[in-house]
DNA sequence: CTGAAAGCGCTTACAG
DNA sequence: CTGAAAGCGCTTACAG
């Protein structure tokens, strides 16, 4: 268990026990070997908090995400953690998750600081936060999930929101569908922004009506838009969860989905399932977007990388709506 | 930023300077507040990697999750990590997300003797999976997220599940409905069954379909039932997912929520709310039962407790269905 | 109540 | 290639 009876079962110094359980390759084989021996019939495992103390590395990456209010219900949170696991793991890296809470934004500037996390990702951050530019100040490592709605120096991984509204458009057209609306994000994130503005690109007699991504919202925005426009037979609904909201009132109106209303949603989240019928959708990479996420975040931590943007390109999955 | 400053600036050693750090109550209060003052103007933050390699404590814990595709859609995630949350942040620990993934499940038990976690939450834990015996055989802290289902000594946080049932059942009853069934989790879960038992011992007539707690089972069942009961007008389904998968077969079947059937879900998650009606549920503090679970760990580790189980009690919340 | 000193378990120049 | 030694930043008996 200790270091210093490795070293002496194994016949060596404890700097060469210690370089044999980093790797260096600066080591004689039979000694590595003998080495390598007693670590396992000892069942050594190096003590993480010594190695930080020297190394001056955490070995552990934050995830910083909103409040609970704004998570609940969020379809992608399991995935961005599946996509961030997968790259962290392999490396020891520990994943720590921190849900914002009132007054405690600055914790992860805090832990950054004093040594305790490597760098963080930043997921749907509310753009009046001082927080993330604190942190590029600080030439803290830091990637943001989404593109920031200022243009700051600063990595972030996004899908191609502009290019995703394409597909759910041509989607659309190409069912003959020639009364075409769509119910917006808000319009004070880029996602929302992006969505509208590439779908219009396509459409541009689109109706439009405005939500803010969720169900709630979903529903709202679909009741006006049947009174406003009772002849609508394409709606282009900007998130899976208003989707799924949506769906419901255009049945109670008796309208049959795709019948005399065709839907796309976007996202392509669980919520896509549980929508009846099955949701056609545009499909953004989460779980890969948050590998990527991870790997910047690392890139920046062990060689001060240059700041850059990865984008993903969406697909359409085609289901029964 | 290094102790040596601090210390000089307030005209004390460095043993004084970390006393007050750590709160101790044997110093004077005027060098008490000349340290708080050094602390202040320089900004020092103490190395938490140093502090941890002499007071043997990661101030970290693990939340061991099951695989993503098990979580996916999980609408509980976000409630729990933000009831870990609460307790957690105030103490500076940390929260460590681990997602298990193909021979990663020993990971948690190596840290824990490698000191870099505290203790863990299981969540989900495959009954067959050897870990948990593991870690409470080494005796290291350990909570679990409902009652295990072999009766072992470990301290775990559940809902009264039988409880649960038994207000669906009333529920029901309450409302006059005749034919009643019920859908019901995997049988080779402890909820899965005391929700069976509980709703049987209520209404031992009713007629049980199986599901394993997802949408699509919710979904399935449904189907079964309505054509082996075309006349039943009450459903306990012991899943709010699953209610979400059911409810539209009831409706593409021509039948009318809550007029012609009435259901009852369980967990009040927010699946509940996408729903369409709004669906009335039993509710599982998830958020309290995963503070509660933190506050067992904490208290594991820091006094080394008694194993204990501290069960919640549910409640109805009714909503439109 | 306070300070000098030892020690927690590592890594890494520095000699050899 | 290898080892003796210093040092990372803390805490905590131990004297005083």
């Amino acid at each position: 268990m200790t270091p210093e009876e490795v070293a002496r079962v194994a016949g060596v110094s404890r700097a060469t026990a210690s370089r044999v359980v980093n790797g260096a390759c600066t080591v004689d084989e039979s000694l590595r070997h003998a080495v390598e021996k007693a670590i396992s019939s000892t069942g050594y495992l190096p003590n993480i908090a010594a190695r930080s103390l020297v190394t001056r590395r955490a070995h552990a990456i934050g995830l910083v995400l909103p409040d609970e209010r704004r998570m609940l219900g969020d379809p992608h949170l399991a995935s961005v953690v599946s996509g961030v696991t997968r790259v962290v793991r392999p490396l020891g890296i520990h994943l720590v998750l921190m849900m914002t809470g009132p007054g405690t934004r600055e914790q992860a500037l805090s832990d950054l600081r004093r040594g305790r996390l490597d760098g963080v990702i930043l997921v749907h951050t509310d753009p009046a936060d001082p927080v993330p530019g604190r942190l590029i100040a600080a030439g803290l490592p830091v990637v943001l999930a989404g593109r920031p709605l200022q243009p700051v120096p600063i990595t972030y991984v996004d899908v191609n929101q502009t290019a995703g509204a394409a597909l759910a458009a041509q989607r659309l057209k190409s069912l003959g569908r020639t009364r075409i609306a769509t119910i917006t994000g808000p319009q004070d994130t880029p996602a929302g922004q992006d969505r509208l503005a590439g779908f219009l690109a396509e459409v541009p007699d689109a109706v439009v009506v405005h939500g803010d991504f969720t169900g709630q919202s979903g529903a709202t925005a679909m009741e006006d838009l049947i009174s406003t426009c009772p002849d609508v037979d394409g709606v282009f609904i900007t998130s899976d969860l208003m989707a799924n909201g949506a769906i419901p009132v255009l049945h109670r109106h008796g309208r049959k989905v795709p019948d005399d209303v065709a839907i796309v949603g976007f996202d392509d989240s669980s919520a896509a399932l549980t929508c009846e019928p099955e949701l056609t959708t545009v499909r953004q990479p989460i779980t890969d977007m948050a590998a990527e996420m991870a790997r910047q975040l690392i890139r920046q931590i062990t060689e001060d990388a240059p700041v850059t943007s990865v984008i993903f390109e969406p697909s359409l999955v085609i289901r029964g709506s």
